[in-house]
DNA sequence: TAACGGAGCGCC
DNA sequence: AAAGGGCGCTCCGTTA
């Protein structure tokens, strides 16, 4: 069962639950508490409007479809990636009306602030959107796999909702004395941090001039003053130069990197009540994985991992897919020989006889395949790669093909890349032409197996979520790795329900398939345990 | 003074 | 001869 849902002003909505005339509703969380008992998927404008105030209310519900994340993927597929994907957008178009523009932009976002009431809710427009978007769907070349796209999508809307509800384990007192410990005490607002501050006068020193060694350009500048050419300010392109300024600078550039990323201005802004609660935002990149707005939560750096700590009597479910991408690249591509590999739990030892019996050249020649490298070793390794796994280097060739030409590529479910823009059609002609189409052959070769390990990954999350054990919950999200917090005497139920997840996310996508997924999941009290 | 692109580097 | 995909965020330094 499908119901319309709308959002109003204050508590209230509207529900129109398919083929039946809804109505409005005065406290739309109670409603929906009392229809989620019959399990309906709930379809919504956008989940990220309408579920945090369910959320406030405690509400939680099963699935939905979101129409905006929806029309964003069939505009994709339609090759229409620019037009604004709201569901008021998409209305409008039905209706021939003109078309809202997308707010982007802080300054767009800004003007909004200040527009007039919110439109009554008209769960009727969602209910015509809704359906106008099933009918796209069923005009797609695998409406099956798009459909999982769909429910995978719409579901990652409202585990990020939820995430950023829970927030992350964040003990407080720990990273105010890790910081301590690396910088020095917290110093005033604006100053440099005591150990920065010596760092920088010691390279001022080094160089015997003062120098701000947060400007590239100075840096550069120093360097050629002592009779050094450097090819950039760059740690790797410093740090073997012979020069006592190198030291001090390279120690500096990775404290001050903490500092003004995961600091204590971070902290005070994102980290409340030892939980850190990023902005998550689903199919936030092109390839559909997730970014987040403000908190820097995908990049935490490896030194703060000791800081996620679970509460007292909890534990934390680390878990991680070992080498998802070669794995999605043996699985789409129906490559017998490179299936068999990723049969085994170490894909690249399992690849290693075919190059000469070397691992590493087995990595450098799956990763090469994969991410367009053609430095060093790969020529020679991915001639071998075409001999030996010719179904899966045909794979990404093709893709790279279609990108160079100007073509789209599509995911195993259906995302689709986006066209090359306008700039980029001009510059093919030209004398930089041939650059251009190998960088977007780079993008397009790339994008097809991220893209799948993407979907891959918010499949799992989503069957995941649905056999966690209350009040086990997940915390978080990168990529290929998901974090659950849960009271310690369900950890190993929860470690046996990540490993189902995964088996069912590969059903879900591949269906029998000799490759195999693996994740590792720990429980751990504390994320740096989890290595 | 605000806005913006580039450099740099963290994560996958 | 060399040539690696995707992001977010902060800083600098220039420009409007």
């Amino acid at each position: 069962m499908n119901v319309a849902v709308a959002a109003g002003p204050g508590a209230s909505g509207a529900l129109r639950p398919r083929g039946r005339g809804g109505g409005a509703v005065a406290d739309l969380a109670a409603a929906v508490r009392e229809l989620e008992a019959t399990r309906p998927r709930w379809v919504w404008a956008d989940t990220h409007e309408v579920y945090p105030a369910l959320l406030d209310a405690g509400v939680r519900v099963g699935r939905c479809h979101d129409l905006a994340l929806t029309e964003g993927l069939l505009l994709g597929y339609e090759g229409r990636h620019d037009e604004p994907r709201s569901a008021g957008a998409a209305h409008a178009r039905l209706h021939g009306l003109p078309v809202p523009q997308e707010p982007h932009g802080p300054r767009a976002r800004q003007a909004t602030l200040f527009e007039e009431e919110p439109p009554a809710p008209d769960a009727e427009l969602v209910a015509e959107v809704h359906a106008d978007q099933l009918g796209r769907i069923e005009a797609v070349a695998d409406p099956r796999r798009f459909r999982l796209l769909v429910a995978a999508e719409s579901a990652g809307a409202l585990i990020a909702a939820e995430m950023g509800r829970e927030g992350l384990p964040w003990r407080e007192d720990v990273h105010d004395e890790l910081l301590t410990g690396l910088l020095g005490p917290r110093p005033v607002h604006g100053m440099r941090p005591a150990r920065l501050q010596a760092l920088a006068d010691q390279v001022s020193a080094a160089f015997g001039a003062p120098l701000n060694p947060d400007s590239p350009q100075q840096i550069i500048r120093a360097f050629k003053a002592a009779g050094l050419s450097v090819a950039s300010s760059r740690a790797h392109d410093i740090k073997d130069v012979d020069h006592p300024g190198v030291a001090p600078l390279l120690a500096y550039k990775e404290l001050a990197r903490i500092h003004s990323f995961h600091g204590w201005a971070w902290a005070g802004q994102w980290v409340r009540g030892d939980r850190l609660r990023p902005e998550y935002v689903p199919a936030g990149v092109v390839s559909g994985r997730w970014a987040t707005s403000g908190g820097g939560a995908l990049q935490i750096p490896k030194v703060l991992r000791r800081v996620v700590v679970a509460d007292e009597g909890w534990t934390l479910v680390v878990a991680d897919a070992a080498q998802l991408e070669p794995r999605v690249l043996a699985a789409m591509a129906g490559d017998d020989g490179l299936a068999r590999a990723a049969g085994q739990d170490d894909l690249y030892r399992a690849l290693a006889r075919s190059f000469g019996g070397e691992r590493d050249h087995a990595k450098i020649a799956m990763l090469s395949a994969m991410y367009g490298g053609t430095s060093g070793d790969a020529p020679k390794l991915l001639a071998v790669m075409r001999q030996r796994f010719p179904r899966a280097y045909q794979f990404v060739e093709d893709a790279a093909r279609t990108g160079e030409e100007g073509g789209l590529v599509r995911s195993w479910l259906g995302r689709t890349s986006p066209a090359p823009s306008a700039r980029w059609r001009e510059l093919v002609l030209g004398p930089e032409g041939r650059r251009a189409a190998r960088d977007r052959g780079r993008f397009t070769r790339n994008f097809v197996v991220q893209a799948t390990a993407a979907e891959w990954a918010l499949t799992l999350m989503a069957v995941l979520r649905g056999l966690l054990p209350a009040p086990a919950a997940l915390v978080f999200f990168q990529h290929d790795e998901v974090m659950v917090h849960c009271p310690a005497e369900l950890a190993g139920e929860v470690v046996t329900a990540v490993g189902a997840a995964a088996e069912e996310a590969t059903r879900l996508l591949f269906g029998a398939t000799p490759v195999r997924f693996p994740m590792q999941a720990l429980a751990v009290r504390c994320y740096a345990d989890a290595k």
